[in-house]
DNA sequence: CCAAAAGTGTTATCGCTACACCCATGA
DNA sequence: TCATGGGTGTAGCGATAACACTTTTGG
């Protein structure tokens, strides 16, 4: 029996008639605009071609460990959130075998060591406004995450994930305009989100991007569960 | 290379590292209630327990259409509306063997022949409300498909691929009640409905429930369309 | 004639949207 | 002192929720 599908030696391929992987789609915020990671592919077909970071399952994990082990391996990012989107599994979407993909999506906070980081293994971060040819059926799994992302952050707070864990109210508008690629009025978006009654506002202010400084707000996630329990509809 | 890895013959197992299964969460509306399509398991282990319905992957089709596939050979249904839930893949999650299912829930009309039909199949209706112990991982399968179904009752029209070609307004309600497990009111339930504007009203009257009877109405799927289009927001 | 389900309108409340002005500060 | 982004309140409107009585007809 195979025990580790992706160590055959002459074709990643070999050896199974249908083998699963997985592939990650991950959503970052710089604290202006929406960025997706992407790498050069180190295997044929396609090597050197942008595309998302994945790789196969293995027989002793479930996807999402293996997605989140993937991840690790490919950029050394670990403990963020993923979910996943779907499978992708046209016969045909992969000319060099059979292989069927469950595509995850990722959101994490990007901090400027981040930036650096993930160059050390040949990734990068791409404005999700331009995104360049991806291999395979990549660029639909970039389509239909965003899709997912826009729908979900109406009603899960998924932003506060893409922030630092503090950050301004101006921020986290600035996370929404982008995600839902529409602008949103600065006093109702405040009303709103104060309104829910989980952010805690700290006594620092950021004055990265005015002069007279914003105050640091942090999410807190304990009294958001509480909230949702008690049947808060957290809707933006 | 093995072509179909399901008929494989001293396990279903055999062959391959890790298969790729599908499950099909089928629900049904007969005018009252809400069920569940099951079956007993033919194959080792859990041989004639209560199951979904299920089977692996061919080389040659995608899951989509593997589920479509595997559901009309278990049971004679076809032409349904199916929907990805999500994979189910822990590794010990089917003692028989390394297998990752991907399930689809269903929906589908309940006429009085679907209830003879699938008997032929030994595949018989439960009520959701009284599931049986199912093999594997399939109760919560089930479970996260109602709450899908419920979170996509709320924004899709799929009450309406549950229901008969003509259906009443009473129907209706009585199915989104089922859903949603609440009771609605009368009024508001039926001006929303009429509001939403793809509702032909016919001449006929259904008295199956009542002295009085009442008015059968027709999904009009392309005027649905035209106003999704248009922007109409479906919230029930 | 009565039981049982179908059908219909109005009012009060709430939440959303739109909108304009003052504040703090570094350059 | 002024340019830049941060912060605040209110009024009007539309949508939702609550609510009770009349109609039909088979038994």
């Amino acid at each position: 029996m195979i025990k580790d599908i992706t160590k055959a030696k002459k074709s990643i391929y070999e050896g199974a008639p249908l083998l699963v992987a997985v592939d990650c789609i991950v959503f970052g915020f710089d604290k202006e605009r929406l960025k997706l990671l992407l790498f050069k592919r180190k295997v044929a077909p396609f090597m050197d071609e942008w595309s998302l970071i994945g790789s196969f399952v293995k027989v002793d994990e479930n996807v999402s460990e293996a997605a989140h082990r993937i991840l690790h391996e490919s950029t050394g990012i670990s403990g963020i959130f993923l979910s996943e989107l779907g499978s992708f599994s046209n016969p045909s979407r992969d000319p060099g075998g059979r292989v069927l993909s469950i595509a995850h999506y990722a959101l994490m906070r990007l901090e400027e060591q981040d930036l650096q980081a993930v160059a050390n293994f040949q990734a990068q971060w791409f404005d999700v406004e331009a995104i360049p040819d991806l291999v395979l059926d990549h660029n639909e799994m970039v389509a239909q995450s965003l899709a997912r992302l826009k729908v979900n952050a109406h009603s899960h707070p998924i932003g506060f994930e893409l922030l630092s864990e503090k950050f301004t109210i101006p921020q986290l508008q600035l996370l929404y305009e982008a995600i839902f690629q529409q602008k949103l009025d600065r006093r109702n978006f405040r009303k709103k989100i104060k309104a829910m009654g989980f952010l805690e506002k700290l006594d620092e202010k950021d004055k990265s991007s005015s002069k007279k400084g914003a105050y640091l707000y942090r999410f807190n996630k304990e009294e958001y569960e509480k909230l949702m329990k008690e049947g808060l509809n957290f809707v933006i």
